[in-house]
Formats: C-alpha cells, sequence, structure tokens
DNA sequence: GTTTTTGATTAACTTATGTTAATTACTTGG
DNA sequence: CCAAGTAATTAACATAAGTTAATCAAAAAC
C-alpha cells in the first residue's frame, strides 16, 4: 500500500478552493504562487500521512476523503486530537527542523494537495496575504480545538457525541440544510478515541440518541434529522458553532 | 479598577525578549518593527483584558504576571483554556472582524506590551519573518492545546494534576533545575476549571501528591522536588514536554 | 485587630462512566 | 459464496469522580 501521485488539477476552478488555503485569496493573488503545490496524492484507508516525531516538510489540502491526526499513548491507545476534511489546510509547520506531535492517517480514501513547507517563505515575501490567509486558517483550528477541550473537559457523554456528530455535520455539509445521510466513516471506537470514552459508553449514547430520534447512524451513513434539537443536547448554540466551524464568511 | 498605561521601556535589552515575539528575530530587524509595539499596560487581578465575542483589535506579550484563558459555559462554570505567562504572545488575530471565542482575565497583577492588529500587515509587508516568528508562536500555542487535550480526555485526575502542574512549572522556571519555590497564583479552583475535574477531588489529588512527596504547595507557592518522578505521576517524557514548552531552541 | 470573604479540607453518599465478557451483525478478502 | 475479521450491541458488575454539607484556615477588608 503506497501513495500514489496523480495529475495536477488545476487550483482555479477548484471544486473547494472557497473554502481551503486559495479560499482567501484573489484569483491574480493565487497566479503568483499557485506553483507553490507540487502534486496530488493518493492515500488509501489506513495509510499514514506522516508519523509523531516525523520532521515536518510538507503541508496538506484535504481535497476528498476523511483524515484523522491523534497522539500515541503510553498505554496503547491513541488520542485523536481532530479530523482533516475536505478543504482543510493541514500541518503548516514553520522552522526548518519542526517535528510533528501527532500522527496522521487516512480515515477512508483520501485525495491531497500537498505543498512542501520550504518553499513557503518565499511565497510569503512575494505575497504576504498568504501570511493571513495560513494565519486564518490556523487560527480557525485553534479554536475548534478550544471547542473540543471544552466538551471534553466539561460536558457528559451525551453532549460530547451530540457535539462531535454535529459539528463534523456541519462542516460536510457547510452548513446547509441537508436532510439525506452524509457518508460517514468514523467507527463507534474511533468517535471513543475522540472524546476519551468507552466504546461500550459511546454505544450506550449512540442507542440514546437514536430512540429520541436525533441522530440515524448505520453503515457508515449519519443523518441528523433536526440539527436545532442536536445542538441543545450539545449544549451548544448552533449559530455560533455554524460561525465557528465555517469561518465568518458565510 | 482600570488597567494603567506605563512608559516604553525600549525592546532591545528586554529582560524576557528571548523568549517573547521579537526573541525569533535579529536586532536589525526589531529595529525596523519595533513601533509594532504601542505601549505597556498594568492590569490588577482579576481584571479582564477582553471577554469573549469582542472584536479582537491588540495581541499582548506578557511582560510579567499570569494570565487565564477561559470560556463562560451555558450552566455557569467556566472551561479553562489556557494559562499564558511571562513571554508568551497572545491573542493574535488575523481579518478585520474577528472574534475573540474565550475571554482573558489577569490572574495576578500583570503587565503586558500590547501590539495594535491592524499594524501587522504593514509590518509583515516590509519584514516576512515576522509571519514566521509568529506562526511558529501559534504553532506552539496549538501543540500545547493538543497536550492538553490529551491529558484532559484520556488521563485519571491524579495525572491531568501532576501534568499540568509540572507543565506550569517548567515553563516558569524555563526547564532551569530550581528547587525553590515557584509564584503560583492559581487556587484549586482554577485547576478544576482546568482539568473539568471538581474541586473536591483537586483537592484530594493535592492530598495524595503531598503524601507522596511530588509537590510542596502553600499560601501561593509551589515545589517540584523531583521533576523526573512527578513527570512518571504525569504519563508523560519530561524530556519531550521540556523541548515542547520551551521550544526546540534550549 | 476584628470581621468578612475566600480558599482548603474532610466525610458520607451518589452516579456516570469504565471493565469484562459474551453475542450478534456487518464487511471484506479469497 | 464462504470464511475471517471488524464493528456493534447487550448485560452484569466495578470504580473513579461528582455532590452535598460542614468545618477550618488564611487572606483581605474594614
Amino acid at each position: 500500500m503506497k501513495s500514489k501521485t496523480t495529475g495536477l488539477p488545476t487550483c482555479h476552478d477548484c471544486r473547494i478552493r472557497n473554502t481551503a488555503l486559495f479560499g482567501e485569496l484573489e484569483l491574480e493573488q493565487i497566479n503568483k504562487i499557485v506553483t507553490l503545490r507540487s502534486e496530488q496524492t493518493l492515500y488509501e484507508a489506513g495509510e499514514y500521512l506522516y508519523y509523531e516525531g516525523d520532521t515536518a516538510t510538507r503541508a496538506f489540502t484535504v481535497y476528498d476523503g476523511w483524515v484523522v491526526l491523534f497522539k500515541n499513548l503510553e498505554n496503547g491507545e491513541r488520542q485523536i486530537l481532530s479530523f482533516a476534511l475536505p478543504g482543510d489546510f493541514i500541518s503548516y509547520e514553520t522552522g526548518r527542523n519542526t517535528k510533528y506531535d501527532h500522527s496522521a492517517i487516512a480515515a477512508s480514501k483520501v485525495t491531497l494537495c500537498t505543498f512542501p513547507l520550504n518553499r513557503f517563505r518565499e511565497c510569503i515575501s512575494v505575497l504576504p496575504d498568504l501570511a493571513f490567509a495560513i494565519n486564518s486558517i490556523v487560527n480557525t483550528a485553534t479554536k475548534r480545538c478550544h471547542s473540543s477541550l471544552t466538551a471534553i473537559a466539561s460536558y457528559p457523554a451525551e453532549a460530547k457525541v451530540a457535539a462531535l456528530l454535529l459539528s463534523l455535520f456541519i462542516r460536510v455539509t457547510r452548513g446547509e440544510n441537508q436532510s439525506d445521510c452524509i457518508a460517514f466513516p468514523l467507527t463507534q471506537e474511533d468517535i471513543a478515541d475522540t472524546l476519551g470514552l468507552s466504546v461500550i459508553h459511546v454505544n450506550r449514547v449512540f442507542q440514546s440518541l437514536r430512540k429520541q430520534g436525533l441522530i440515524e447512524c448505520k453503515s457508515r451513513c449519519l443523518t441528523i434529522p433536526d440539527k436545532q434539537a442536536l445542538a441543545e443536547k450539545a449544549m451548544s448554540n448552533l449559530d455560533k458553532m455554524e460561525e465557528l466551524l465555517l469561518g465568518v464568511k458565510k
């Protein structure tokens, strides 16, 4: 199983450009630095993008599929830190010898646009706005991390699961009112590893949320019939969540 | 109680420069942009730096004292996200109308260097390295957030408390072998609010850690006689922690 | 220096979540 | 299409951490 390099579709008419790194920039700006992207790469589910401790050399935009970012713990367990979905820009590091503090693995078939880190310095000299585009993305990631941290530290299990499912649903549907199911490649164990719960307890919560009609989830498909209702279970404000997760530019 | 502006000590011979924003830069570079800093401001313990929902207008370097960053929860509780100690650069936001996702409050008397956000764009045009200095700081903050998240989600209470106390101790002493106590302005309730534990339980853990001789903590003073021993309780590798918390340039 | 407030401590009791173990239902590879 | 692995489910039981309540100690205010 080896990652596979594909051709180079253009960034201008990219399906996900509005939500990705270049989404912050104007077309003429992208022209200046479009050579920054070196290639598109394909990963199979279960394949590693990089390992904790590796020296960072590339950043990625997720073009398609789900990526899991996680830490391995002393006791053999793992702690999932976050999920990267289409449009997300990850693993941007500054500094010549910076090491990743976490590993990344494809949760499904994944297509990535890769950006060699050593080219960012020159690109930012040419186009300082790129620095702001990146920083805006990184700050959004930090805010998401703050939200997870808050939920994990303070919410009861049902609210944790509700908040996680809702946030993933919002990110995938980009806030559209979608009554269909979304493709959902995570197992209950993944969710347990994200929220610091046992698989058994995640299952209990799933049963309960299903009985309440708040979620439908079977065979890699997730439906949320009433986002507002689930947001209440998640002890969260739906509008605030959408603002945070999708950025202000809705 | 109103924050007070003081004179403008020079940045060149700043006591904490090596560890702060400008620590990443050369002296001649700082000269280019030293006017970025507008003033030093003094806050009393309990005073707010800013509130969740405020539009971000300034970034800060903590010159002296401890700052608490936190979210208020629906149920009246609060979730502490992180602590900012001398040398830390906080609340840098890109974007004209970005709002804070958390509040910040002085945990002790605090002196801050303030930087108006609207001046960063021009400064980065002049000195692109500033963008990398900032990004390096932000990425360190993200890694710390990953560590807290991991501890809070997966560790038992004793390890959570051990990890938090040790990380604060390391940051204050900058990894020096210090057998004396450090000034420690946090209450057990602050620690409970950080780790998502009840005050009662934090107290139980304190008693236990004290009986094991791993910490001494009374009247706003904290001593850690054996960092290595506490690191084991914290389920952490001491060297890795110091590398992460202090940056690689030790 | 006394009062008031805030923070720390202890105990008794409750509960949410974890653990172990066994069964059933899906997927996936051959 | 079957076999083998992976994921979901259920039940019985164990425990870490929460809750309530009361006391004590130490700051801070007057």
